[in-house]
DNA sequence: TAGTGTTTACATTTAG
DNA sequence: CTAAATGTAAACACTA
């Protein structure tokens, strides 16, 4: 029993209004939309816009409603609304400067600090969002699940999630998401078990609690890399998982029910040869992923004593997680994860970077989405950007542009 | 018992 | 147009 129309088809605004094609979504929906109809340009739309800005003007109004058309394509405005821009890489940034009324719980958000500066800032933009943007922020956002999968896993400090948090991701950054819970949730759910993109690692017994970890599979780094975080072109698979359900198709065969979740996996290009064995399904061991280059984690418990009673396969895998998927900078090493500006790989370092940023932003006592950034946040010449590079307009054609 | 995880089926949307 | 990616629903099993 769910009202279809009001989930499918917000009425209340569109993420896609600067798109001049139909919405991957709902066409039905978007298809009116254009940028000369919208009053204002506060519809999730302006994440693109904001994060180009923060990487490319260093600021970025989060009001771009008196801006002409012309001057937002120019700006690079035709862009593709499901295209993450490096900026946009931080899940802040899509919260706060669009205004949606909440910051993602970063990293945990564990801290009665952080919680304060949080809510603080929620206060502040739900009040200034009030006056203009009331009417976009509860539109369905243009990530697919598994976008929004990634976004929360690659915000947590341990680049691994449990489901809840998953789900409260995405509550906190998209009002969208905050209605029909057991349909989306439902899809959530399907879309972890069903892509081999995400892996299960396994709670440890001194982090008790329902349900697994959830973390990316560390080959699935160029998942995006065609810049559209809409829809891959591509479904990461593990062959050898598709192998096996090929094969054990109406087969009982117990080691049908253990693929390996890491080796013979492979997103688009063909697979490395199956090297080893690991417990089940998308299960692996629990792990500890590199941390980004963030101070705000504590040591896990996992991080803060070997585990010894790994098989010399598990380290293997833990090892491969950690140090082949994940460099020591928190970058992963994936050789298709290049540093384009779409990337997961982008995604994952900017994001941290950012996070940290902003969590020093708010220390000014929450995040004022109309100022500027602040110094040493204007220094983001290392994000790609269509002035740096020219990327978004000679790359990503399926997301940026072409739309 | 509610939350979690898996699987199947089917519809919709998009890329090639 | 077709295949693939994605979204949705639902049934079922497992577990804290």
């Amino acid at each position: 029993m769910y009202e279809k129309q009001s989930l499918d088809c917000p009425q209340s605004g569109d993420y896609l209004t600067m798109l001049s094609t139909k919405s991957p979504y709902d066409p039905s929906c978007s298809s009116g939309y254009t940028m000369t109809s919208m009053p204002n340009m506060n519809s999730y739309g302006t994440m693109s816009m904001g994060s180009m800005a923060m990487s490319n003007m260093n600021y970025s109004p989060p009001n771009m409603g008196g801006m002409p058309p012309q001057a937002m394509s120019s700006m690079g405005m035709g862009m593709h609304a499901a295209s993450m821009p490096p900026g946009m890489n931080s899940m802040n940034s899509i919260a706060s400067v669009n205004g949606m009324g909440s910051l993602p719980p970063m990293n945990g958000m564990s801290s009665p600090m952080r919680m304060e500066s949080f809510n603080r800032a929620q206060a502040i933009n739900r009040a200034r969002d009030k006056t203009y943007r009331r009417s976009y922020t509860h539109a369905k956002p243009p990530y697919s699940y598994i976008s929004l999968i990634t976004m929360a896993i690659q915000q947590s400090p341990n680049k691994m999630c449990t489901l809840s948090e998953i789900y409260q991701f995405i509550m906190d950054l998209f009002p969208f998401y905050r209605q029909n819970q057991q349909r989306w949730q439902n899809s959530i759910r399907h879309s972890l078990s069903f892509n081999d993109c995400f892996v299960k690692v396994p709670r440890t017994p001194d982090r008790p609690g329902k349900g697994s970890y959830w973390a990316l599979h560390p080959d699935s780094g160029n998942m995006f890399e065609n810049g559209c975080y809409l829809r891959r072109q591509k479904r990461f698979k593990c062959v050898k998982k598709e192998m096996m359900r090929q094969s054990c198709s109406g087969d009982d065969d117990d080691s049908c029910k253990s693929p390996d979740s890491r080796d013979g996996c492979s997103p688009s290009p063909p697979p490395p040869p199956p090297q080893n064995h690991v417990p089940s399904g998308h299960e692996i061991p629990e792990t500890k992923p590199e941390p980004m280059s963030n101070e705000h984690s504590a040591p896990t418990p996992v991080q803060q004593h070997e585990r010894h009673d790994m098989t010399p396969n598990i380290r293997h895998m833990q090892h491969d997680i950690v140090s082949q998927g994940y460099n020591p900078a928190g970058h992963l090493n994936h050789p298709h994860s290049f540093n384009h500006p779409f990337s997961i790989n982008s995604l994952i370092t900017d994001s941290a970077k950012m996070d940290m940023k902003m969590y020093e932003m708010q220390g000014y006592g929450g995040y004022n989405p109309h100022m500027a950034l602040p110094p040493m946040s204007k220094d983001l010449s290392h994000m790609p950007g269509p002035d740096n590079n020219g990327y978004y307009k000679t790359y990503a054609p399926h997301s940026v542009g072409s739309l």
